[in-house]
DNA sequence: TAGGCCATCTGGTCCT
DNA sequence: AGGACCAGATGGCCTA
């Protein structure tokens, strides 16, 4: 049934934009350093891996 | 015009 | 059964 897919398609599409706000916050918060341009999905996921790491080692030798 | 990034559709598979 | 999750395919848009 050609409904149910359309539907599946709808679901799927949301599902999508839900994880892209979490993207768009993680972008907030993770500190793009100079770059102008936003990050794209991978590169801010780089950049939260070293940041994480970068503040526990500040935390660490404290 | 090639390469990167992305949104969407789709058909499997897993979970409820 | 039906929804959530996933990965592959495809096409659009933008920039070097």
């Amino acid at each position: 049934m050609k409904k149910r897919r359309t539907a599946a398609n709808a679901r799927e599409r949301r599902r999508m934009n839900s994880l892209n706000d979490a993207f768009e916050k993680l972008r907030e918060v993770v500190p793009s350093l100079g770059s102008d341009r936003k990050l794209s999905k991978f590169e801010t996921l780089q950049m939260a891996q070293t940041y994480i790491n970068a503040l526990h080692e500040l935390v660490k030798h404290h």
